[in-house]
Parts: C-alpha cells; structure tokens; sequence
DNA sequence: AGACGATGCGGAC
DNA sequence: TCCGCCTCGTCTT
C-alpha cells in the first residue's frame, strides 16, 4: 500500500508511542528473539522514502521496508492480534504496547540508521524537512537522458518517496506524456515536477483521510480522488477522453494518462523556454 | 466462489 | 526480462 506519503504517516504515529519508551521484547522472522534489544531505548522513528527506520540509543537500528502487502498493528500489550503470528515479520514490545509488523517485504538490523540511510543510495526524500531540488537535478543530469520521465520518476534513487499511483497523477498534472524522454524535458520543468510531488505528498500526510488522494478531503470532480490511476477506459475528469494505460519501464508498471490532455508533443515541453537539460 | 492484479523490490536467469 | 512474494480488495461469474 505504502508511497512515501503513507511511510511518513506511518512514522509519524509509531513514534510518540516509542520515543523514550524502553524495549521490553522484540522478536523477528528471521532471527527469533531479539534479546540485545531488551532495556534498549528507542531515540527516533523515522521515514526515509519508502523506508522505517528505527534506533536505538546504546546502538543499532532496525530498517523495515513494506513492500506492497506489509503492515503495522498496534496492540495493547498481551491483548489479542487479529492476524496470525505465523504472519508476523517483527514485533516490538514497550510497557504498555506491542507494535507488529505483517508482511514486511525487508527487515534489517543494522549498527546504525545513518549508516542505513548510505547504504540505500535514496535520492533526496521529497517528504524531508529540507528540500533542495539542486540535490535532485544533479542526480538527474547523471541519469540516461533516453529515459522515459515514468520510469525517471519511480527510480527512487533520484528522488524518494513517489510511488506508482503518484507517478500517473503528477505526470497529468503537469500534461507531460509518460513516454516523454527525461533529455527532452527543461530543468524548470523537471523543478515544478518534484515540487508538485512535494506538495501532494505533503498534502496527503497532513490530511486525515486514510486513502490516497490528489484532490484533498473534498475530492475532485464527481468525488474522484484521483485523476487516471486505475482508470483505464474512463472518461478523462478534464477533457473526456478515454483513459489509457500501458506497462513501462524495466519492471513493467502500469502507468495511466490522458492521450488528449498528454498529448506526445517534445516541442511543448517547456514552459517556459529554458533549454533542454545537456546530455549526460 | 474464483480470478485477477496491486501503491515495491530483490533476485534468478 | 521475468518471477516471487502467498495477501487482499475488487471485479467477474
């Protein structure tokens, strides 16, 4: 389920039930027992792009990643799960809590989370408390410019946190076609495209729905929620036309758009006349 | 009831 | 380039 917006969420919650709070047990799939972490103190909670990173204060980290199908539950301590231990990839257990993890697609102990954080090779977390889009444009200029901007935007070592349903959304959002090859596209383009990413997922962090949206609680035309994520064959919310999709990129994940309103035209890709980013 | 595909990613080939 | 993940919500029958 999870894009950088729902990690962030994720965090935000685990962390003032664990920060300050001493371990009482752990326990993990793949290594049974956590005894070292028995009387260890938590010192901070945090996503970094689609990651949980969690710390210790004498040492050490966990990092889960959710994949497509992991997910966390919060548990009065000793009350009863609603899912199988069997199902379990991590748990932790404060005084009064035990937080469990299902389903997580990575779980890595580590000496350290910045220790982690290097060795993900994460482009800047567009959900960070400090945004440079110069950190994100030198990863750009280093990528092939033949890349399609679909397949540029998922590549979370560019910039982390977008996910696929964001993909589609900000690719109509900024009329841009998903084929569109990353050389054609201007810096300042590519700046308003990370920058919008920003903001939507910003928007849906700070609101208090549980799905995701583009449009905010109030939703778009007719109630929509989303412009052409999973909507292949409807009609376009802006123009009426019909919505596509097609696979893309190396992992071949379904992207939507509008043929009308992202339309393929390179020569209109900048909005602003600045020139087209050098090849690499 | 059953089929299908998924908001992600690593690894086998 | 494809498959596994072995779950789960949604759509079809």
């Amino acid at each position: 389920m999870p894009e950088g917006d729902t990690l962030h969420r994720l965090a935000n919650a685990l962390r003032p039930a664990l920060v300050g709070e001493a371990i009482t047990g752990a326990w993990s799939h793949a290594w049974g027992p956590l005894d070292a972490l028995k009387g260890e103190e938590v010192t901070s909670v945090e996503a970094v792009g689609k990651h949980l990173l969690i710390a210790f204060a004498r040492e050490g980290a966990l990092r889960v990643h959710l994949g497509m199908r992991g997910v966390w539950h919060a548990y009065h301590r000793g009350g009863p799960w609603k899912r199988s231990p069997e199902a379990a990839s991590l748990w932790l257990e404060t005084a009064r809590f035990t937080f469990v993890c299902f389903h997580a697609s990575q779980v890595e102990w580590s000496t350290s989370s910045s220790s982690q954080r290097r060795a993900l090779h994460l482009g800047p977390d567009l959900l960070a408390a400090e945004y440079d889009f110069s950190l994100i444009l030198a990863r750009l200029r280093r990528c092939d410019p033949k890349r399609s901007i679909g397949e540029v935007l998922l590549d979370q070592r560019i910039a982390s946190g977008i996910g696929n349903v964001y993909k589609s959304e900000l690719l109509f959002l900024e009329g841009l076609h998903p084929w569109t090859p990353l050389g054609r596209i201007d810096e300042t383009k590519l700046k308003a495209i990370y920058g919008l990413a920003r903001k939507l997922l910003q928007r849906n962090v700070a609101m208090g729905g549980r799905r995701r949206t583009v449009f905010g609680a109030l939703g778009g035309p007719g109630g929509a929620r989303l412009w052409v994520y999973n909507r292949v064959g409807k009609a376009c919310l802006r123009c009426g036309t019909s919505v596509a999709t097609r696979r893309q990129g190396d992992q071949a994940r379904s992207t939507f758009w509008c043929p009308s309103c992202q339309a393929e035209a390179p020569e209109t890709l900048s909005a602003s006349g600045a020139n087209p980013l050098p090849s690499s």
